[in-house]
DNA sequence: GCTACTTTTCGTACATGTACAAAAAGTCCG
DNA sequence: CGGACTTTTTGTACATGTACGAAAAGTAGC
């Protein structure tokens, strides 16, 4: 078992197929039928290759969708490295967050660290002008690591809630959406005695949509991991 | 097709297994074997019942765990109300992340907007105390939507990303983990050319474990969001 | 008890990701 | 050219969630 494509030895059978080809042809049918026809049965199909095939190029289905995320990833213009080390943490984050938004199938594959050992240069620039925006303010290393782990959870957090909510209402993201229309009144219905508040906001709920809930809570985000630049430690107990 | 237990005519053939049967079998099964089999299969034989017949008590496999949630919520403690409103919602989203944190089989669930509108009477009380911390702050309506989001999208991430890497390396949270430690060094590695401030974090990238990064990247958060308390409307293109 | 009718239960079938081992198709040395 | 070896390719099989429709098992009116 390897997943070669740079020539370990030069003997036996020669390959058929390269992984080049196979992300080409992932890449037409994401293009063509859409991303939930993204079989591994139908990307061997549109390659000419059986299916166990396939597992000779990629380590399995997450791994092919990490490399359709590099390559992407790739045709990405760079962050945009003008402005304050804050402003540069926004720009920056605020374009990993929308290339993932744009690439629905790609959120199956975000939600694990080593995830981040898997990137490509391309997408390594976006972790590098995080960091780089957190420490020129003034942040110590470890809250640098700090700063961009917890904009990775919320963004991961916002981009799955939003492609999985998508999937089942395909109509995308409705501005005027409720929160508590469900199809299940009898579980979750509010209560003015129980949820005063929660009643008092009544239709409000929906009343942004997804981006800008974004937008603004990455500004507030950044805003407080900042405030605490240079002072104490992270992992300092004091609140 | 229907999903009673509240019976609506009183004709036909009587359930011959409840929807809190199925419940308590799939108890059993997260209990003694793990949530990893909780497979319909296993459920349904658990319960000794044929697989098709959870269907009937269940929408899918998806509406399971969330009754199951709903369950295990009516036996967590009420959130601490005590305290001012910064410390109230500090408390009710950990509170909140602990109880997910030690349910991984429910993060598979939680990452639509939906889910809320489908939580019972314990699990609104700790959206409540979240959402009055912040109008008792000062925040507008809007504003107090737009902190439970956040958060909610910040805790789901966090959730998400342990479970997920868990499910990788079952030893848990290592507090010494490199996030670049991963086994494909062809495409990510790191060049301090490239990635200056990266490298020179070097190996402190795993210094704390998750939950210190989730306690401290939520104080943070909170106080970022309280800061706009009462002032400009989210969804202000200002800032 | 018999006949409609309703509701619950279940058997079968399909698509999916992937493990396993056998088969095929090359290269290299003599 | 012949055999040994290596690498690639593939066929088959299994567990999973769930759609579809038929079979089973009860109730209500007569």
């Amino acid at each position: 078992m390897a997943l070669p494509d740079a020539p370990s030895g030069r003997t036996g059978r020669p390959p058929r197929t390269s992984r080049a080809e196979i992300l080409a042809a992932a890449r037409r049918i994401l293009e063509r039928d859409g991303w939930e026809k993204l079989t591994l049965r139908r990307l061997a199909a549109e390659a000419g290759v059986s299916t166990m095939t396939l597992y000779h190029h990629v380590r399995d289905r997450e791994d092919l969708l990490i490399q359709l995320i590099n390559d992407l990833a790739d045709q990405l213009p760079p962050p945009d490295l003008s402005g304050s080390p804050r402003d540069r943490i926004v720009a920056a984050s605020t374009a990993m967050h929308d290339a993932l938004a744009a690439w629905p199938w790609a959120v199956e594959v975000l939600t694990t660290d080593g995830f981040l050992s898997r990137l490509g240069e391309s997408a390594l620039r976006i972790v590098e002008a995080i960091v780089a925006g957190a420490v020129d303010h003034g942040c110590t290393p470890q809250q640098a690591v700090h700063v961009y782990r917890s904009i990775w959870y919320y963004t991961v957090g916002e981009i799955l809630v939003r492609a999985h909510s998508r999937r089942r209402r395909p109509d995308g993201d409705q501005p005027g959406e409720t929160l508590f229309s469900g199809p299940d009144p009898s579980l979750g219905r509010l209560d003015p005695a129980r949820q005063p508040h929660m009643v008092a906001i009544g239709d409000r709920w929906g009343e942004f949509a997804a981006q800008d809930t974004y937008r603004l809570g990455l500004r507030a985000f950044v805003d407080g991991l900042l405030a605490r630049a240079g002072s104490a430690e992270p992992g300092d107990p004091a609140t």
